[in-house]
DNA sequence: TAATTAAACTTGCATTTTGCAAGTTTAATA
DNA sequence: TATTAAACTTGCAAAATGCAAGTTTAATTA
């Protein structure tokens, strides 16, 4: 079995640097983003997202949000179900403030953007 | 001359995705922090920050961040000195709440968090 | 009940990104 | 004029990521 990360080293005590020790690589918040306003729980639909995220990353990330207690799961081995503890849904304003910036900065389909919007409650 | 990544591809249409895709690496929200917080401007005080960046890191960020206007510089090629742009000055909201969450949940040295506090404006 | 499906990984390998050490260029300073 | 130092640049090793394929075993279907 592959071991994930078990202790994530922290650059510094700056509480910005040790958060984005966390979450400050490509796909844990897009994970919990999925989590968060898309109603996902499931390994299966984290794969589906449009982003693409591969399997091997996919399933590090979840060992590793697990591990960091952001993230637990019910269910069994074959049927896991994740969701965000306590602490993951923390993240929320982060989450929330992401999201407002990317609004205003980047346009794309108009259409599709109210579509996003409204699944993420904006 | 290395060049830089010039057109940053979006993963998705999704505003956290398109924002992430700008800042969500080990990096560039470090840098920034370290000109919204800490008054930092040049390459060399970005490059002596306790995180412990290198040079070619470094050197990558400032062109990838000036390219997507989020910060520019002025001065000679060999003094500049760099700043956020309105663009980048709208991600304070990010740091906060990440810089929120660091705080609730990695407590480290306690002197030395409050110092940071202090600088960070907490 | 046996065969099939599919969810959740696992593995191997190529590509990309990052880290580290050293070197280069040229303004500013002594 | 010589030295310093700020801002890169380069080369190479290590780590992270991407991609395709394979494995395991619950759940479903025939």
């Amino acid at each position: 079995m592959k071991k994930a990360k078990e202790n994530i080293e922290n650059r510094s005590v700056c509480p910005i640097a040790c958060t984005l020790d966390l979450v400050g690589d490509k796909w844990s918040l897009i994970i919990i983003r999925d989590m968060m306003y898309l109603g996902k729980s499931t390994y299966n639909e984290f794969l589906n997202s449009k982003e693409g995220i591969s399997t091997n990353i996919l399933n590090d990330r979840l060992v590793m949000l697990t591990e960091v207690g952001l993230i637990n799961y019910t269910g069994t081995a074959k049927r896991k179900k994740y969701t965000l503890t306590k602490k993951g849904l923390k993240l929320k304003p982060v989450l929330e403030a992401i999201s407002l910036f990317g609004f205003k900065y980047f346009t794309g389909d108009k259409e599709q953007l109210k579509n996003i919007k409204r699944v993420l409650n904006l």
